[in-house]
Formats: structure tokens, sequence, C-alpha cells
RNA sequence: GACCCCUUCGUUCAGCGGUUAGGACUCCAGGUUUUCAUCCUGGCAACACGGGUUCGAGUCCCGUAGGGGUCGCCA
């Protein structure tokens, strides 16, 4: 039997964290059985499942490269069929027309529970049963003509040929009536296994107001996707060993459901922070470089060709896509701000304008402005002056810069150039001196 | 309320009857670095509680407490 998995949500504009993580483990399972990772996009809510909607559901997908093997199938495409399976039921007496009086539009077809004890393996939770007297007949079809969920849900899963069905916890109650209505349409009944939920730093199951609970927010505020992937997957999932920073083929070959914790999990902002970091500095220096002029030009900012250096400066000490915009500018425009705090507390001292004047003097008489005759220049300086690093070295940054710490001052001063280090230094004096 | 599920450092993941209960993130201390970040070293920190079973329990069983899920003509 070959591995058919899929990932089933309903556009809505915004594609929660959780589901995500469902859609990881999904295609992680897939990969891992050499099976097939499917989409099913349930879109029958026609207002909020608009085009662009459903263009952020694919988007999302692709950020976190979890490729699809077969062509979505929509739900909306599925209607008839869905009507046709009540239709079938009715007729084979699983199910019945009542007057519920819900809707005041008259009968709605509803479906007979066996009405016997049932029970099945869930591949995380284990056996789960539940007994006769505990399960309702439900509603599939309403008075107005239209399939509920269930009957949607199930019909499409064996449309497509589904053999797991990996989804959230919140389903798990719904899954004795899902494999009573495979067993009453004569199909064979899935392998099931149910994730536990992802809380928010209270505790919490995440809200509505959780707004990083999307994953368009964390994409924005500058992390990657191959970061996001590694670090839902290993919420309640682990190789079984220590390893954490892994690769694709790694989880995929390591990963297994009955290796999946069954509590819920708590995401830590601060462990993803960490993790970004991580994988921004594994990256290829073309790769980071190719980003950094991703985000400048976002930005309206035109970092020339000859930018490299200011990347590789750049790469060891960014943690979040984001932080790059706002920590190179300088290199690249006279437009930059003062930090006030910086100013105040480094610039506006005994003594600081003086040493500028000091270093404005020396970076002239240097030949050749690189780092390492910047760096001598500098250590000269300290010691003869007798100074200290700590006094010299914060107002020539906030100089050229505007910001109290940045990258190593030498190789920052050398790629900004004699003229513009001269030219910034002189400024900062007749602005603050 | 009924039914079901969950419970190891602050967080996360190990541990699947015998361990000084481990790794990672965070935090703290020290070192490297002219700053910050990185990096290195060290440290703090947990088996929810109560009963069993057993020579021996974080590991098995039963309760209690706490948390969560589900009880729609939502999905």
């Amino acid at each position: 039997m070959n591995t058919r998995t899929r990932f089933a949500p309903s556009p809505t504009g915004h594609v929660h964290i959780g589901n995500m993580r469902a859609a990881i483990f999904n295609w992680l399972y897939a990969r891992h059985t050499g099976g097939k990772f499917l989409l099913r996009v349930e879109d029958t809510d026609i207002e909020r499942s608009t085009p662009e909607a459903i263009k952020t559901l694919l988007e999302a997908l692709d950020w976190l490269g979890l490729d699809i093997d077969e062509e979505p199938l929509y739900q909306t495409t599925r209607m008839e069929a869905h009507l046709a399976a009540a239709e079938q039921l009715l007729v084979a007496g699983h199910a019945y027309r009542e007057d519920k009086g819900g809707l005041g539009q008259g009968e709605c077809i509803i479906f007979k529970m066996p009405g016997i004890d049932m029970e099945f393996h869930d591949e995380i939770k284990g056996t789960l049963r539940k007994p006769a007297a505990d399960m309702a007949d439900f509603v599939i079809v309403r008075s107005n003509g239209t399939p509920v969920f269930h009957i949607a849900n199930v019909l499409d899963d064996i449309e497509q040929g589904v053999t797991h069905v990996i989804r959230g916890d919140d389903h798990v109650e719904n899954t004795f009536r899902h494999i009573a209505l495979y067993q009453a349409l004569g199909a064979p009944v899935p392998k099931f296994a149910h994730l536990p939920m992802i809380i928010n730093a209270q505790g919490k199951p995440y809200s509505k107001r959780d707004g990083d609970a999307f994953i368009g927010d964390f994409q924005s505020k500058g992390f990657l996707g191959d970061t996001l992937f590694n670090y839902l997957a290993l919420l309640g999932w682990s190789p079984g060993d220590d390893r954490e920073i892994m690769t694709r083929e790694e989880m995929i070959e390591a990963f297994d459901l009955s290796a999946v914790r069954s509590s819920p999990a708590q995401m830590d902002l601060r462990k993803l922070l960490w993790m970004n970091g991580e994988y921004i500095r594994a990256m290829k220096p073309e790769d980071f470089a190719a980003l950094a002029r991703k985000e400048l030009s976002a930005a309206g900012i035109d970092p020339g060709l000859d930018a490299e250096a200011v990347f590789a400066l750049m790469q060891p000490r960014t943690k979040l896509t984001a932080d790059i915009v706002p920590a190179v500018t300088f290199f690249f425009t006279e437009d930059y701000e003062y930090d006030e705090k910086a100013v105040q507390k480094k610039l506006l001292k005994d003594g600081a304008f003086q040493t500028l004047e000091k270093i404005i003097e020396i970076f002239q008489g240097l030949e050749n402005f690189a780092t390492e005759t910047i760096d001598k220049a500098l250590h000269e300086f300290v010691e003869q002056s007798g100074l200290g690093f700590g006094v010299v070295m914060p107002p020539i940054r906030i100089a050229v810069s505007g910001q109290p710490s940045g990258p190593d001052l030498a190789p920052t001063l050398a790629i900004l150039g004699k003229d513009t280090v001269l030219a910034r230094i002189r400024r900062t004096i007749e602005q603050f001196g």
C-alpha cells in the first residue's frame, strides 16, 4: 500500500501555525514512506474562500517547501458527489430524513450511528474507545441542501485515496463518526493520527487574538521558511536523539508518527529566534547576499554592485532577515539616523570631539585605508593617548553609523572608505560639537 | 455537566523498571572580541500529588488535582 497523506485546510486568508504543523507532519510522513502528499482545499465557505485566500495558502506551502504531488482537489467541485453519497446512505438505510427545526427549512439528512461501541487505533494516541451511548446521530446534509463537513471530508478522503489522516487533536471525537461513515459507504478505513495542539505563551490554545499564530507574520518578521519548518517539526516530535538543527533529508529519514508526543506544546519564540540565526549563519554567502539585496530593494535602497563585503560582515550577526536593512542602511546612504541615547551617552562627553579631531588627523595620514592599517592605527592611538578603547571607539562608530553597536569597526570603516569616513566624522562634529 | 485526552528543568525534546534524570533554548558567571552579535567554559533549574505493584518506579496500575479537547443544520 502506498501512503497518501493530505493537508485539508479551509482557506481563510490566514494560515494558522497549528494547521501548518499538521501540513508539515503530513508531508514528512508521506516523504518518509515514499508516498504522496496531497492538498485538498476545503473552500465551501464561499465568503472567506476568496482567490486571494487560496493564493495565501499556496504561498505558505511554498514558503515552507511543502511540495504537493497531485493537483489540489477543490471541495466546491465535489458537492454533487457528496449529495449523491448521502442519497446512497439514505437508500441503504444508514441515514434518514428529519426536520430538527434548526434552520426552519424542513428536513435534513441525518446519518445513523451504528449503535455499537467503537474503537480505533490512533497512530499517536494509541487505542481510543467510545461506547455507543455516547455517540449521537448527526446531520450530513442541511435542510438547505448543502453537505456538512463530515460527509464532505470523508468522501473527499476516499476520492483522493488518503491512507493516513494526520490532523489536529480537535478531530478526535469526529473520528468515530468518520469511521462509521467509511464503513457505511463500504470504503476502507484509513489510519488516523491526531496531533496535539500548539498553545501560546499563556498556555492557552491560540486564539484569533494571538497575532503571531499566523505564518505570514513569521515571514514578515524575518524568519526563514526552513527555520519554521525545522522548529515546528520539533514541536511534538524528535528524532529520538539530541539532534535539533536537521536537514530535510535527515528529518524525512527519521520521521515517525509513533514518536510524536501526545501532549500539547508551547512555542518558544526565543528558541525560534536562535534557530533562525543558526540557519542564517549556515547560509552560503551568495545566498545571504541575494536575500540581503532583496530586503534592501524592498526598502528602496540600492546597495550597488559592490556590497558583498557588507553582507559578509552582516551575515554572522543577523538573526532575522528583517534586521538586515536597519543594520546596513548607513553603508549605502548618508541619510542615516543618529541613535539619541548613544549620542547622549558616548558623543556628548568630555573629550569625545577632541578625540574625533585626532582621529581625523590620523586617518588623513593613512596611505592605505584598509582594515589592517586602520586597526593598527587605532590601536596605536589608544595606547599613546591612554584613553582606552571604550572611549575612543564609540564616538567613531556613532559618527559613521549613528549606531552604538554594529559590525567590527575597522572593516566597517574600510568598506565605507577614507573620504566617506572623514566626511561623516566632520559632519558629526559640526552637528553636535 | 457528560465523554475523551494530557501532566519530566521557565520552554522544548530525551529517558520506555536499576541513570549523579540527559540535550537544546532562555537565564546567570567567567573567557575571547575595541562595541554588539558570534564563539568557548562553567552554573542554576524538573519527574503535579497520593496510594499501590515490585528487591527496586520518572518509567506499570488506581485515584486526586490541574490543563486541554468534544458535545452545531461550523469546519
